[in-house]
DNA sequence: AATGAATGAGTATTCATTCAT
DNA sequence: GATGAATGAATACTCATTCAT
C-alpha cells in the first residue's frame, strides 16, 4: 500500500474513534483495531498518539480557513450580504461535512495538554481578526455603526459556534433547515452592526 | 480539622491544580500535595479524582445559576435594560472570581466522560431556556421583535461565553474594563432585538 | 462496659464476619461496623486484625478438645461403642453449634498466613494423636486388629472432616438427621478397625 | 518466544509462588520477577492475578480427573481390588507430582472468593459422585454391603484427601513408602466395605 | 513495509494501624 | 474508655512506545 494512503487510513480511523471516545478515552490500540494494522505499522507512520490528532487538528482548520472568503465591501450593500452568507454557509458545511471534528475544534482548552490550546486560540484568534477586520472596513466605508470591533468580533465568533454545536447535538428540533438559521443569524448581526439609516434596506 | 473545612481545603486546592494543569494531567497526588495531606486522606472525603472534579462543577454551577435573576419584563424600558445589565454583570463577576473553574464551564464536551458532558449539557440548555423565555415575554410585550427565539437565545449565550473566555485568557488589551465590556454587548444585542421604535430609546 | 464484655462482643461480631466473608475478605471497618463501635476501640482489644482471628480460633480449638473424652477401653464392646458414639456426636454437635468457626477450622493452610496452618495442623495433631493412642490401646485389649495405627488415625479423622464438611455445606439431600450418619460412620470404621470375632457383635 | 511456551513458563513461575507465599500473600510482582519478565508482559497472557490461579487450578483439576478411572465391576474380586489400588496410586502419584497445586486443592472454601470455593466443591463432588457409583454397583453385583453410599462415599474421600496431605507435609515418619499407604487404606476400607462372606479371600 | 511480543513507568485506590482529642 | 480523622505503604492494572524478526 502506498504510504500516502496508509497514512489517509490511519487518520480516517483515527478521526472515528476519537470522535466517538474522545481523545484521552482512546488508546492506541483503539486507532490500530479500527485500522486492521499492527501495532508497530502505526508507529511508522505517526510517532505517537497526540501527533496523529495534530494532524486531524491542522487539516480541520485549513479546511475551515480555505472557507472563510475575504468580503469586498465596495460592493454594495445586498451584495456584502450576499458574501456573508456564502462565508457563514461555507464554514457551517465544512462543520456538518465533519462532525467528528467539530466537535473537538468547537472546545478550547479542557486540559487537552497545552499544545492543543494554543493551536486552537491561534486559529480562533485568526477567525477573529478576519471579523475584526471587516468590521473595521465596515465602518470606513459607513455602513458599520461605531462600536469597539474587537469586542464585537468576539460575539459574532461566539454566536457562531454556539449555533454549530446545537445544531451537530440536534438540538434545533424547529429547524433541520441550515438556510432559515444562517437568514437568522446574519439579520440579527447586520441590524446590531448597521448604522441606522441602513436599517430600513 | 472539621469535616467540612477540610473538604472545602481539599476543593480548593483540587480547583487550582485542575485549572493549572487540566483534569487528566492531574494526579491524586498533585491534589494531595496541594493540600498537605496524606493519600488515604483525599479518599475519605471523596471516593475518586472524579467526584472531586464533579462536586467543583457542581458547585459552580450552582452559583451560576443563583447569579441569574429573572426579568422584570414589565417595568419600562430602562429599568429592563438596568435589569438585563445586572445580570450579565453577576454572571461575569461569577466567572472572574472562579476563573480556575471557568475554563471547565465554559468547555462543553471534551470527552471528558459523557457524565461531564450531559451536565453540561444540561446546564447550558437551562441558561438558553431562560433566556428563550426572556425574548418570547419580551416579544409579548411588544418591545422585541419578531425572530427565531431559540435560534437567537443560542447566538446570544454563545457570544457571552466567547466573551467570558477572551476576558479570561486576558486576550482583550485594550479594555481591561469589564463595565465598558458588558455595556458594549448589551447595546449592540438590544440593538439586534429590539423593534424599531425602541431603537432611538 | 467492662472489658471482658466488650472484648466478647468484639469476638462475637468478628466471628460472623469471618464467616460471611471470609478472613482476607473481611476488613477492619466491616467488623467495627458490625460491632457499633470506633475504629480506635477495636485496637484497645487487639492488637491487630490477625488476633482477633487467632482468638476466635483458639476458642473454638480449645471447645472442640473438650469434646473428645479419653475412652475407657476396659469397659465391654458395647460400652465402647457408645462412648465412641458420645464423642463424635459431641465433636459434630461443636460444629454445629459453631457454622461459621467450623469452617475456617475444617481447611488448613491455604495461605493464610503460614502462623495459622501451624496452629491448625498441630491441632489436627493433636486429634490424630488421641485416635491413635486408642487404636494402639484397642490393639493391646485386642479388639482392634493389626494395622498401622497412624494412617489408619489419619483416615478417621479424615472422613469425619469430609462429614462434617458436607454436612455444614447442606450437602446431604435425604438425611438432615445427624444420628444416623453418626451409626453410619461409626459402624463403617468400627467394622473395618476390630478383629474378626468381633464382627457378630 | 513461542505464545504458549511463554504462558507455561508463567504458569510454572506462578505455581511455585503460590504454593510457597499463598495466593493472597503472593503479588504480580513476585511472579514476573520469578519468571524474570515485565509487568506488562504478565497482563499480555493473564488479564489479572486471579486468571492464573484460575488456570492452575483447572489444570490441576483436569489432571486428577484423567488419573481416576472407571472400575470394571464385573471383573473378579482380586481385580476389582486391583483396579481400585491402581486408582488410589494414580491420584497418589499426580498429587506427589504436583506437591505445590496439591495443598491448594486440598482445602476447600478459605475465602479465596466464592468462586474458588465452587470450583473445588463441584470437584469433590464429582469425585464423590463417582465413588458413590462405585459402591452402589457393588451392591448390586453382591460385594458391597448395604449401607448409605453417599454417606460412606464422602468417608472415603475425606480420609484420603486426609492422607495426602500428611504425606505432603511429610508427617508420616515410619512409612515414606507410598505402597504400604496405599495398601493399608486399601484393606481398611474394602474391610470395612464387603460383606461377610468375601471377608476371608 | 509490516508485525506483535515485550517493556516499565505511571496511577488510582485500599486498608491496617496510629494518635490527638 | 472511647473516638474517628489521619496516615502512607502496598498493589493491581494500563498503555504508549520500542524493537527483534
Amino acid at each position: 500500500m502506498l504510504r500516502e494512503d496508509r497514512k489517509r487510513q490511519i487518520l480516517d480511523c483515527a478521526k472515528k474513534v476519537f470522535a466517538s471516545k474522545g481523545y484521552h478515552a482512546t488508546g492506541v490500540a483503539d486507532i490500530i483495531d479500527a485500522c486492521g494494522i499492527a501495532r508497530g505499522t502505526f508507529y511508522l507512520y505517526f510517532e505517537s498518539k497526540r501527533r496523529v490528532f495534530e494532524a486531524l487538528l491542522d487539516e480541520f482548520l485549513e479546511l475551515l480557513e480555505s472557507r472563510v472568503h475575504r468580503i469586498d465591501e465596495t460592493a454594495g450593500l445586498p451584495a456584502i450580504r450576499t458574501q456573508l452568507r456564502a462565508n457563514v454557509m461555507r464554514v457551517l458545511g465544512a462543520f456538518a461535512e465533519n462532525p467528528e471534528l467539530s466537535q473537538m475544534v468547537l472546545n478550547e482548552a479542557v486540559g487537552l495538554d497545552k499544545g492543543f490550546d494554543e493551536k486552537l486560540a491561534e486559529f480562533y484568534g485568526g477567525l477573529i481578526d478576519l471579523i475584526d477586520l471587516s468590521l473595521v472596513l465596515g465602518q470606513q466605508v459607513g455602513i458599520v455603526r461605531p462600536l469597539d470591533t474587537r469586542v464585537i468580533a468576539a460575539c459574532i465568533l461566539g454566536s457562531i459556534k454556539e449555533i454549530v454545536l446545537r445544531v451537530l447535538h440536534g438540538r434545533f428540533e424547529r429547524l433541520s433547515d441550515l438556510d432559515a438559521i444562517v437568514d437568522e443569524i446574519l439579520s440579527y448581526h447586520l441590524r446590531a452592526l448597521f448604522v441606522r439609516d441602513l436599517l430600513d434596506a
